[in-house]
DNA sequence: AACTACTGCAACCGCTACTTG
DNA sequence: TCAAGTAGCGGTTGCAGTAGT
């Protein structure tokens, strides 16, 4: 058998936090550390879910957060990010100190999508909204799948007319990359996650993959195409 | 002043990967 | 090995504050 449950819910507080409930929460962090969610509630006399505890102190309470306005750098990071990340706001949230992802996804939702669309960009995908969105298909020549952004017809769709990735997170198509396209397994060179710097996070690729990748100088950021096989559609 | 519509954000919900017993 | 719990993530919702009429 498993462990018992995190919290009764017919004894646990919801909604707004009160003043006393922050102070006691701040207070057992700053005395214990972060860390065992399912015991602080009790141990800190609070009738909250564990779950709502860790995100009231990630969210809201954590010394280190930078309350205010986005300045101009943190909304085009943010975008540069999201072009390349997809609404993977841990990860953004990664790239900007005292920002949270759950800030940031509020963010992006009532202020940069707004932007983006006026200036007739599609903020799902970065392109111009009238731009069809491409139509990934996957040839099946080579040892492994090769996704191709075309909005030509290749036999491959042919054959798989229902297969349709929706993959969304690759730079814009770009004929001539920066830099020279050293298309090489991942051992030799960094996956997008590293190259964000994000070593050792759960999507680096580098470690436990034969993965290819394509570098290209996107936006400012050393950029990365992944292979298929590290997409995520979500 | 009162009502309605809109906006922004905190918090909740549901899912998934990982951990534990 | 597997069922169940935990932590964390992203999507969604509820509500307070504000603007417009």
């Amino acid at each position: 058998m498993g462990r018992s449950p995190c919290c009764e819910k017919a004894h646990t507080n919801k909604g707004a936090w009160t003043k006393e409930e922050d102070d006691r929460l701040v207070a057992y962090i700053r005395a214990h550390g972060e860390g065992c969610w399912r015991s602080l509630p009790k141990a800190a006399g609070l009738l909250r879910c564990g779950k709502s505890c860790r995100l009231r102190w990630i969210n809201y309470l954590r010394p280190d957060l930078k309350r205010g306005n986005f300045t101009q750098e943190e909304d085009e990071l943010i975008i540069k990010l999201h072009s390349l990340l997809g609404n993977k706001w841990s990860l953004i949230a990664g790239r900007l100190p005292g920002r949270t992802d759950n800030e940031i996804k509020n963010y992006w939702n009532t202020h940069i999508r707004r932007k983006l669309l006026s200036r007739g960009i599609d903020p799902a995908t970065h392109r111009p909204l009238n731009e069809p969105p491409p139509t990934p298909s996957i040839s099946f020549k080579h040892d492994h799948p090769v996704v191709s952004d075309s909005n030509s017809k290749s036999p491959t769709s042919e054959r798989c007319p229902d297969l349709n990735l929706e993959l969304t997170i690759s730079p814009p198509h770009h004929d001539h990359p920066l830099h020279t396209p050293n298309t090489t397994a991942v051992n030799n060179s960094a996956c997008v996650v590293c190259t964000l710097g994000f070593p050792d996070n759960k999507d680096c690729s580098c470690a436990n993959t034969s993965t290819t990748v394509t570098r290209y100088d996107f936006l400012g950021l050393k950029s990365t195409v992944l292979d298929y096989r590290n997409l995520e559609t979500k």
